[in-house]
Parts: C-alpha cells; sequence; structure tokens
RNA sequence: GGUCCCGUAGCUCAGCUGGAUAGAGCAACUGCCUUCUAAGCAGUAGGUCUUUGGUUCGAAUCCAAACGGGAUCACCA
C-alpha cells in the first residue's frame, strides 16, 4: 500500500507540487493509537514545495489519494500529518495473503550468498560460563537469522587448543594430581567430574601453586637473597625497587606488577611449562598422548554443555592445526611492500593513515601471533569454501579493535571478501555484584546456571501448568523447553554490543517481558485451536474489523521486515523485541473478543485464522531465537 | 593520553535512517477467573531522555564539546 502511494504521487508529482520529487521525501508512520486513522504520510516536506499551510497541504493531498486509491476509506489531516483509513476489506485480503504465504516473513532458503558465522570459540582450560552463554546464543542466533533470510550459513568455531596456557594444566595434572590405589591420576571416569571441569580444575591448581612460587621468590629477593638467579633479573629487580622510592601509590603497586611479572618468570613451574610446549611442538610422543587425552576430555565436557545449550556446528577448526597458517601470506606481503621489517627482523604494518596503530604481525625470531593465524585462518576459511561470500566472528567487544585490524589488513592485502567480513561484538555480562572474575569465584558456570534456570521452571511449570495426561518425559523436556527458552531470551533481547546486567532472579521470571511468556501465547493458542476442533479456513471476513484485529494484522504485516532488519543489523534483540509486541497485542485481543464462543461463524472463522497466524508467526520469532514453542504449558 | 562503545522512570531495557503528548517489564498500589490456558488482561503512580551549545518547521534520535561508566592501545591469546 505504501509503495502504491509513493508511486502515485512520484507519477503525479508534477500536478501536485508543481514539480518533480525527491522520492525519500515521502516518510509513513503508523498513526498514533489517539487518533484515527491506520497509517499517516507525513507532509511537512510537501507543504514547502506547496507553499500552503501543512494542514491544506495533507487536505489536498488526501483527496488526490481517496480519489486514485480504491481501499481508502476517509484521511484526516491534522497539522503536517495525512492519517488514512483504510477499509476493513483490505486488512481482512491482508490476512489471506499472508496467511497464504508459508513461512511468511522468511526468504527462500539458499536463495543468498553463504556465510559463514563463527561463535563460541572457547580455551580448552575453562568450563563455559556465563559470558559463553551470551556469545553462543548470540552467534547461534544470528547464524539462524542469516539463514530464514535465505543465506547459506555455515556454523563454525575455533578451538584454542594449544599453547602455554594449555600446558600449564596438563603439567599440573601431572604434578599435582593425587594417585588412587589402582595408581591412576585423576579422570573424569574415576572422579565423575566433566571432562571440562576437570581440566579447568588443574589450571587453577597451575595457577594457585604458580603464585604462591612467585611470592616466594619475591620474598627471598626482598631478604637479598639472589642465589640462583640471573645477574640481569637481579639487576632489573633492583631497578625497580629503587623506582619505588619516593613514588604514590598506584605508581608503587604498578612497580610491584611488574615485580611480580619478572618473579613470574623466574619460577620453575613456568619453565617447566615452557619446555612441554617446545616438546609439544616437535611432537614428542608422551607429550601428545597426554594432550590428546586431556583435550578429549575437554571436548566430552563441552560437547555435552553445548547439547544442553542447544546450540550445534557444521564445521570445527583446532588451532593446532591452523597456528602456522598466514606467515607466508605475511612474507609475501612483505615482498609486495605491505608490511615492512624492523631492524630486528619483526615485521609490521603501518596502519596510522587509516587512524590506527603500527601492528606487529610477525615476531622477530619469526615466529607467527594472534594476527598472523588470523589472517591465515580467515584465508584457509576462504579456500576450503570456494563459494563463501562472508563471515561473522562473535566475539567480545574487548576485541574490536583487533578485528579492525584484521579487516584491513585483509583488505590491503587485496581480498574482496574483507567487506564482508563483520566483528559481532557484544559487550560484557556484569552480575548485580559486579564484573564476573574468576580469581574471585565470581564466575557464573554455564552447566549450573541451565541446571538451575531448568529446576526453577520445573517448579513454577508444576504450580500452574496444564500437565495433565503427560508423561515423565515429555514434562521433562517440556521443563527444559521453558527453563532454556527463557535464559535465551533473557540474555538475547538486549542490543547486543550494550554491555548487560545478568540479574539471576529476573532470568527465571515467567511473567512480563520473557520467554515464557512468548512461548504462553504460543501455547494458548495452540489449545484454542486444537478446541475447535478444525474451522474454516475461508473466512470472509465481511463484518467490521475490530481496533485489536487490525493491529495485529498491522503488526503481522511488519514481520518481514523485522526479519530483514535483524539480519543486516545483526540484532536477535530486534526479533525478540517484537515477538514480545506482538503477543501483547495478542494477548490484548484474546481478552477483550470472544473467539470459540463466538456465535457468527464467519467471525469466529476469522479470529480463529488471524490466531493461527499469530502462532505461527511467533513460532518464526522464536525459532531463530533458538528457543522453542511448546504446544502445552 | 589516543581510539572505540555506552549514558532514557527506583531497577532492567525498548525507541535512535529526525516527526504528533517518550514506551515496556520488574518493584508498589487498584480491579478482572461458576466463559476459549490468569505464565494473562485493564488501570494508578513513576521522566530536566547526563549537561551545554549547534543544525532544523520539528531533536531522545544528527553534529560539537563537557561530565560519568566501560573497553582497547603487548614480540599475550
Amino acid at each position: 500500500m505504501e509503495n502504491k502511494i509513493k508511486g502515485l504521487l512520484l507519477e503525479h508529482s508534477e500536478n501536485l507540487f508543481g514539480t518533480q520529487i525527491n522520492e525519500n521525501i515521502i516518510q509513513f508512520q503508523l498513526t498514533r493509537k489517539d487518533v484515527e486513522g491506520d497509517f499517516t504520510l507525513v507532509v511537512f516536506p510537501f507543504s514547502k514545495l506547496m507553499k500552503c499551510a501543512p494542514t491544506d497541504a495533507a487536505n489536498k493531498i488526501g483527496a488526490f489519494l481517496q480519489n486514485q486509491i480504491e481501499e481508502i476509506e476517509k484521511f484526516e489531516a491534522i497539522n503536517g500529518f495525512l492519517n488514512l483509513s483504510l477499509k476493513d476489506s483490505f486488512w481482512f485480503e491482508t490476512l489471506k495473503s499472508i496467511r497464504q504465504t508459508p513461512n511468511y516473513g522468511y526468504a527462500p532458503e539458499n536463495s543468498k550468498p553463504t556465510i559463514m558465522v563463527e561463535y563460541s570459540s572457547p580455551n580448552t582450560n575453562k568450563p563455559l560460563h556465563l559470558g559463553h552463554l551470551r556469545n553462543n546464543f548470540l552467534g547461534y542466533s544470528v547464524a539462524e537469522i542469516l539463514k530464514a533470510n535465505g543465506h547459506k550459513v555455515i556454523k563454525t568455531q575455533v578451538i584454542n587448543d594449544r599453547g602455554i596456557h594449555i600446558c600449564k594444566s596438563m603439567l599440573a595434572w601431572e604434578k599435582f594430581s593425587p594417585i588412587n590405589d589402582k595408581g591412576e591420576r585423576e579422570t573424569p571416569s574415576n572422579t565423575g567430574l566433566k571432562g571440562d571441569k576437570l581440566v579447568g580444575k588443574y589450571y587453577v591448581e597451575f595457577d594457585k601453586h604458580f603464585n604462591a612460587e612467585a611470592k616466594s621468590i619475591i620474598e627471598q629477593w626482598n631478604s637479598k637473597n639472589f642465589d640462583g638467579f640471573p645477574k640481569q633479573i637481579i639487576e632489573e629487580f633492583l631497578k625497580f625497587e629503587s623506582a619505588k622510592i619516593g613514588k604514590d601509590e598506584k605508581a608503587i603497586q604498578a612497580i610491584e606488577d611488574k615485580i611480580k611479572e619478572l618473579a613470574k618468570n623466574q619460577t620453575s613451574l613456568l619453565k617447566e611449562a615452557k619446555e612441554m610446549l617446545i616438546k609439544w611442538e616437535a611432537r614428542d610422543p608422551q607429550i601428545y598422548l597426554l594432550w590428546t587425552t586431556m583435550n578429549n576430555w575437554v571436548y566430552e565436557g563441552f560437547e555435552s554443555t553445548y547439547k544442553k545449550m542447544g546450540v550445534d556446528f557444521d564445521n570445527l577448526y583446532y588451532e593446532s592445526e591452523t597456528f602456522l597458517l598466514g606467515k607466508d601470506i605475511v612474507l609475501k606481503g612483505l615482498k609486495d611492500g605491505i608490511f615492512y621489517k624492523k631492524d630486528d627482523g619483526s615485521v609490521w604494518i603501518d596502519l596510522t593513515a587509516d587512524g590506527l596503530d603500527e601492528k606487529l604481525v610477525l615476531r622477530s625470531d619469526g615466529t607467527a601471533v594472534y594476527m598472523t593465524q588470523d589472517i591465515g585462518t580467515a584465508i584457509d576459511r576462504f579456500n576450503d569454501y570456494p563459494d563463501l561470500n562472508g563471515m561473522v566472528y562473535t566475539v567480545g567487544n574487548e576485541q574490536d579493535y583487533h578485528f579492525k585490524v584484521l579487516f584491513l589488513i585483509l583488505k590491503k592485502l587485496g581480498y574482496k571478501w574483507a567487506d564482508n567480513c563483520f566483528h559481532l561484538s557484544y559487550g560484557m555480562v556484569d552480575l548485580p555484584s559486579g564484573k564476573m572474575k574468576s580469581r574471585e569465584g565470581t564466575v557464573v558456570d554455564a552447566d549450573d546456571l541451565i541446571d538451575e534456570v531448568i529446576e526453577k521452571a520445573a517448579e513454577m511449570t508444576n504450580e500452574r501448568g496444564h500437565l495433565e495426561g503427560m508423561s515423565e518425559d515429555a514434562k521433562n523436556e517440556l521443563f527444559y523447553q521453558i527453563g532454556l527458552g527463557g535464559l535465551k531470551y533473557y540474555l538475547l533481547k538486549v542490543d547486543p554490543k550494550k554491555r548487560m546486567m545478568f540479574n539471576p532472579e529476573e532470568s527465571v521470571d515467567l511473567t512480563g517481558n520473557t520467554g515464557p511468556f512468548i512461548q504462553y501465547a504460543f501455547a494458548r493458542i495452540n489449545s484454542l485451536i486444537k478446541k475447535a476442533n478444525g474451522f474454516s479456513r475461508n473466512f470472509s471476513g465481511n463484518y467490521s474489523i475490530s481496533n485489536e484485529e487490525k493491529e495485529i494484522i498491522k503488526i503481522l504485516q511488519n514481520f518481514p521486515s523485522v526479519i530483514n532488519e535483524a539480519a543486516s543489523s545483526y540484532s536477535p534483540a530486534l526479533i525478540a523485541n517484537y515477538a514480545y509486541e506482538l503477543v501483547k497485542s495478542y494477548n490484548h485481543f484474546y481478552q477483550s473478543v470472544k473467539i470459540l464462543t463466538e456465535e457468527n461463524e464467519d467471525i469466529k472463522n476469522t479470529r480463529l485464522a488471524l490466531s493461527e497466524q499469530v502462532a505461527n508467526t511467533i513460532h518464526l520469532c522464536l525459532k531463530p531465537l533458538g528457543i522453542e514453542s511448546p504446544e502445552k504449558m
């Protein structure tokens, strides 16, 4: 309809305004609720052209449009706003056409280019926590949203399975794990611990001993005992010590941190870990076996958590296989003059002309850094998938700068697809008590949280749900769907780029703007349709439409553009908020009109059809959010 | 210090490609289940949209500055 009007105005532009008008001054909006009308044309821009008062201009355009378009019932000009009312039949026809479109709002499958979405990308030393949940739900959801928009999507994650930190937990396990009477160290099977939790435990264990050792080294230095330390280190320590004199508290703290760093580097534990890394890189069979064993424990643990979260991946990239990539690209870029070499042999790129800094891409010893690896991996992926068109990296906003640099480098290297790379940056999740800090034990574990949320859902559903005739399995499935649905909705309804507050109590809420609220509306419609026991989908809509019905149709009509917008801005929050708006409006309708008890068959059928369409749309909203739509709850 | 992100009701968030009197939820208070699922609905109360300037017929929305919060600026990943 809006396009129709646009076309007419453009076509008769000379006549109406005495000049050809620019398309983008034609602006529509929904009519304010307290004013009569369905949608509104903003006429301020025209009144200038027409050289008359806004109201006169509105009246003139209104008369013209009513004359031209049959569906316009009437119009009213208020100030610079032309409020147009459409005939009831228009709305019924709109509903019919929406109903006739399968998956209304979605684009045809695989009609758009392939996009890879990377998310999760955990470190194998740390069990998944609340921050990962936001990451995973976001990444999964954006992937599904892109699918709904017709893109072919490859979901992937990078597994950070190598490096010094991995050696730390391996070493700690070897050194500190108790040995049972069968002569075994702790394993997932003999402790009953989840693999990722067990490995995480030893990573923490390493840190404890490591810090203790560093502390005792500092104490030794403070008592002027420097036995067994290289001269260079001692000199550095003394330099720091003398620098402390006369400084304020903050500066002293900074210096002490540096001293701590220095001491840490002297610990036997770190030295051993480094040796282990060297052995690993040389593929020492014993170390490799340990590494594979412990990593497999972690993968099993992660696998079960992912399953609970309801996320999946099409392909995995292991850093142990990709960490050497990128070096030859850098060397080639060096030859082409994109990078330059410093005297010490390190390779850099100068991005100061683009408002960024200089960035290291290869160490002086020729080894790769994070950036090198990321350059290589990106290129590698485009080789793996020849039809790949773009990539989305779901990574926290602390890496905004890194990705800015990465994409710029790729562009400078001449990869055209660099423009189609997007950093899906999201803010940190805070707790009411403040930031999550592993050191202070305030990290919210993903498994624990999910269990908690399901338990709470079970409790509430047992209290008020409609569970009669459900098997235990079906009930448990329902509790899971509600609990997890609530959690996902809670994390996804907020604009991704914003830092958000996670309130554990609110996250299990069932009332208000929550996942269960949306799910409940779906279940309720489902029960309605079931009770209707078959109804004629061929309604004529030959009655005076109510405002409630019209409102819902307007919202339904808007669904395709919401799906579209959610993809182009990579924001599941838009869909969550849309679903909420739709449900609120439907609930209002549900409580104010009769549906099953309506005597007029045609009205009843129309309202059932409308309800059914709302349920369909709710489902189409929840699906890309990764939230289930239970039929009964 | 440079760069980037954020600042809307007591709390958590929508609204931001400029448009009419700024919206929800939670918390507080009042009503509505012998009628389709009350996890619902209707209502009351709650605002200097951080501040100050600018652009405009019109600014929560755009621009600039200030203030406040956060991130980042490693031969870490």
